[in-house]
RNA sequence: UCCGGCAUAGCUCAGUUGGUUAGAGCAAUGGACUGUUAAUCCAUGUGUCCCUGGUUCGAGUCCAGGUGCCGGAGCCA
């Protein structure tokens, strides 16, 4: 007899299979029983009667509480009852173990609870359908940047020094030195770009912010291309794109996932290129007209950041920044000093900031008045300062917060439960 | 780090102006029911009321300190 997975389960109709699974629910009426089986690849309703599988087998059934491992003998049928359309009818079933006393219930719980019990959460339906929309994702980014030829290479964790200088960094101890864990592959990526023309990394990044907010991981993915011979305009074009393409990837295959989530298919199903491109200095004009008082050349708090955005219903790129507000490698904008060509991408419906990227700075000597001006350890950046002696030219390139994107994307209030296993400042179990 | 909130059964919560024996739903256990979708109905068990100290004849309830968590700010993806 042949083993099916639920997902595919209409491709057995009117067969007999075998499914290994876990019980997710069970109901009973008398004689009938009511068995929803989760594989891990879907959930289907599996259908016992007494009459069939007698009675020994029955009160067998009667035992087997939330998450007992279990395989399943039956018949595929079509039953509009059922959820998913296809319903099994069982003439056998063996247990691998049964299950006692299973604590996420099928009611309400607390976050704190939840969290504790991450291990077991994943198993829940909501958070299945998160996490296989953000392998979508994942998955979406790849292809994105394998069919453009890009090439992916793999950044360093330990790092010996800050690449941006402000964030705050994880401290480890290196033998008899120390070493940080990376906050952005950034300054390797631009070493790879410049071998391999078009580049991007894709993997974690630390972050020892003592940030408490719903935007916020310690530990978090982020992707980076860095692309040589592009302007700040290109690096735009890449960075909607990706965003579209990831989109549509979603729209088209976890369609499912989305419903389960309950997200509202009209807010995400018309984020196409071209995304509107609004300046600082325009932002700062829209927030004065709303009565903020921000003033030119203050970063943006994230009440700001969200009134920006919601004037939008697409991601929206903000650029020219205030050139003190930025990192030290973002190249100066030549018709204005005091701005850099670097730019951000604000997610709709106040999920912030998803991308931030720019051109970079080519000229050695800027470089290093910028690195001295950030009292910067000038030796730490000896080796990307060949970058700028040997063939340097002109470049692009962004990060994306994976977990920022999955949040928006899946209408998900706390990133926390766009990751596995969420690492916060007052987190770190399981 | 700052501001605000919360902490009672395995879980989610209620608990009156301080009053003697601490409550519900779910989960668990037993039973009824052949089409349930978080099934329903009946029965049964469940407590360091976060910790320490104080006020009081009496504290889950009031006060002080502590701890943990949640939300927001700052910072950022």
């Amino acid at each position: 007899m042949k083993k099916a997975i639920i997902s595919k389960i209409s491709e057995y109709n009117e067969q007999n299979v075998i499914v290994d699974g876990w019980t997710y629910n069970s109901r009973r009426s008398g004689k009938i029983g009511f068995l929803s089986l989760r594989d891990g690849f879907g959930i289907i309703q599996c259908i016992v009667e007494k009459q069939k599988i007698g009675d020994e087998l029955f009160e067998s059934f009667k035992r087997l509480h939330q998450e007992s491992s279990i395989s399943v003998i039956g018949k595929v049928v079509e039953n509009s009852r059922a959820i998913g359309g296809y319903e099994i009818l069982v003439e056998d079933f063996t247990i691998h173990q049964l299950t006692e006393n299973y604590p996420i219930t099928p009611k309400e719980h607390g976050t704190d609870f939840l969290m504790n019990h991450r291990h077991l959460w994943l198993r829940s339906k909501k958070q299945h359908s998160i996490l296989k929309i953000r392998h979508q994702i994942v998955k979406a980014i790849r292809d994105f940047f394998d069919n453009n030829d890009f090439t992916l290479v793999d950044t360093p964790i330990f790092t010996p020094n800050a690449a941006e200088g402000t964030s705050t960094l994880f401290e480890t101890n290196y033998f008899d030195s120390k070493a940080y864990l990376c906050q952005t592959g950034q300054l390797y990526g631009e070493a790879s770009a410049m071998a391999f023309g078009r580049h991007y990394n894709f993997g974690p990044c630390f972050r020892a912010e003592k940030s408490k907010t719903r935007r916020h991981l310690t530990e978090f993915w982020m992707v980076e291309p860095e692309i040589a011979y592009a302007d700040i305009n290109d690096n735009m074009e890449w960075a909607e794109r990706l965003i579209a393409y990831i989109v549509k990837q979603v729209l088209d295959n976890r369609m499912n996932e989305l419903n389960v989530l309950g997200r509202d298919i009209d807010k995400i199903k018309n984020i196409m290129t071209p995304f509107p491109r609004v300046s600082y200095t325009e932002c700062i004009e829209i927030l004065n007209k709303s009565g903020n008082e921000i003033k030119w050349g203050e970063d943006f708090g994230s009440p700001e950041e969200t009134y920006i955005a919601n004037q939008f219903d697409k991601p929206v790129i903000v650029y020219g920044f205030p050139s003190e507000i930025k990192a030290f490698y973002m190249k100066r904008d030549p018709n204005n000093e005091k701005v850099v060509l670097g730019m951000d991408i604000l997610a709709p419906e106040g999920y912030g900031e998803i991308i931030g990227g720019s051109e970079r700075e080519v000229n050695i000597n800027t470089l290093l008045d910028r690195i001295k001006e950030e009292k910067l350890n000038k030796s730490d950046y000896e080796w990307f300062l060949d970058l700028r002696r040997y063939g340097s030219v002109p470049h692009s390139g962004f990060g994306m917060g994976l977990e920022r994107v999955v949040a928006w994307i899946c209408g998900i209030s706390h990133i926390r439960e766009t990751i596995p296993f969420a690492r916060t400042m007052n987190r770190i179990n399981p």
